[in-house]
DNA sequence: CGTTATCTTGACGTACATCAAATGTCGTGG
DNA sequence: CCACGACATTTGATGTACGTCAAGATAACG
């Protein structure tokens, strides 16, 4: 139950930056795996004008709940807690937002969510006025968020699935699930995954308690279906049998 | 946990139907609180001959998790029930689908939940072909269903806060409230909830048992917040407790 | 290498689940 | 109109998965 302090972020001049070289969206690493693609290559330059390049220093938080949400961003690399707290303190971590992910698509004048950086985050920030303008020239990106929006939402509901009906064992089976499926989706396949977030972050997105996740970690390995060589990576040593645990509906 | 047998549902043929008389979307009483308002008056008729009118009796699934994602609907009366299973049996409800409430929104080519009429359901079918020319022609009702969306996401993620880390007084309270608020949003302001759910259905929503629904019911009763004249009817005796008791964050 | 944060493990408590039975509700037909 | 059955809901007794509290073990870091 991290608070950060204050947002704290190093912003480039994004017109600077723009115009003394090659357009930073044409090589952004992030393109491909974002609505930004939706943007043919000789109109990247008016995304670029709009778009402010941001970094956030791990631990720092970039979006407050309840503030005015005035701008959209979209992750270009680093890994960032999504989450919710009630007034007692109780956080519950609704996502982990990475590389390509796009946060703020809220209607609402206010975010319904805080984020926070895990490891060194980038981003792009785009003003509502600004993305607005954007996407009534290009359908095809507005296309490209429902689209986003409509997965987010299936994802949601396994989700919700998850927090209402599953055992802690199941829980997080099915998060090292989806996690090896992140890591199979970004080309490299394999049997690891390396968790940047810590198990309070696991705990917290599960529903469970810390402790819960720790014993839960500790019988998974001693059933042989995974190993932890060290705590931030993930030996998937029984693929089958880890499916089977998270009761893969 | 109702497993419907099979889908059966009535169809009134859509060319006939919409020949024969004024254009059933102009006078569709579901339109201004759809997706169906982005499309002017004059086009209406486009969206009616793509439109495949069906009614659907109390208890019968009209939606399959998992089947082919053929078809898209739009609630025109009544409430079904949003669902998702585990090979177990166990349910998990993500939501009740009212008049205006778009479903089948995924990409995938597969359904991500099931749904079910709790009451009388009437909706209209669109395939996923028609509907995708019809956005091509109106940008507006793309951008309308974006917003539907990302507060769909929204609510999810208040109720992935609310199944991940309030107790069963908060969950019940949180229902309450929101179930106010919907029936404010309506119009008709007042102090009383009419449930079509039954117990079972809402203890599925909210992560617990039945028993668990009912025993917090009689404490909220007890504590005087709330007053239960017959079953499904909520009265609200103290709001300013309940919002308390749902830790309104 | 201390210092501090993170993680694991153990002992114990509790909110909610499970099992079981009583009570209430509603439709149906005599 | 009332009796009956089927089902939904409430209530009670008891069990348990997970939470809480507390102490070590490990890893991270200046």
């Amino acid at each position: 139950m991290t608070t950060s302090p204050a947002v704290s972020v190093i912003v480039r001049p994004p017109a600077a930056g723009a115009r003394g070289r090659a357009d930073p969206c044409l090589t952004c690493e992030a393109r491909p795996h974002s609505v930004c693609h939706a943007i043919d290559e000789r109109s990247l330059e008016r995304l670029a004008s709009i778009a402010v390049v941001t970094h956030v220093a791990p631990g720092k938080t970039f979006i407050v709940e309840g503030d005015p949400a005035g701008e959209f961003c979209n992750i270009t690399a680093g890994t960032a807690r999504i989450y919710k707290l009630l007034a007692d303190g109780r956080r519950q971590i609704t996502g982990f937002a990475q590389r390509g992910d796009f946060l703020g698509l809220a209607v609402s004048s206010t975010y319904a969510f805080s984020a926070e950086a895990i490891d060194e985050v980038s981003l792009c920030r785009f003003s509502r006025r600004n993305l607005q303008a954007l996407l009534a020239d290009f359908p095809a990106m507005e296309r490209c968020l429902l689209e986003v929006a409509s997965n987010e939402l299936v994802a949601a509901q396994d989700q919700m699935l998850l927090l209402g009906r599953k055992t802690a064992r199941e829980r997080l089976a099915s998060f090292l699930v989806a996690q090896l499926q992140r890591v199979e989706a970004g080309g490299q396949s394999g049997d690891r995954i390396l968790l940047v977030m810590t198990r309070t972050d696991i705990a917290d997105y599960l529903g469970v308690t810390i402790e819960t996740v720790s014993r839960t970690f500790t019988r998974l390995k001693a059933d042989r279906i995974i190993a932890l060589p060290d705590i931030r990576t993930v030996v998937i040593a029984d693929r089958a049998r880890l499916n089977e645990a998270a009761e893969a509906s």
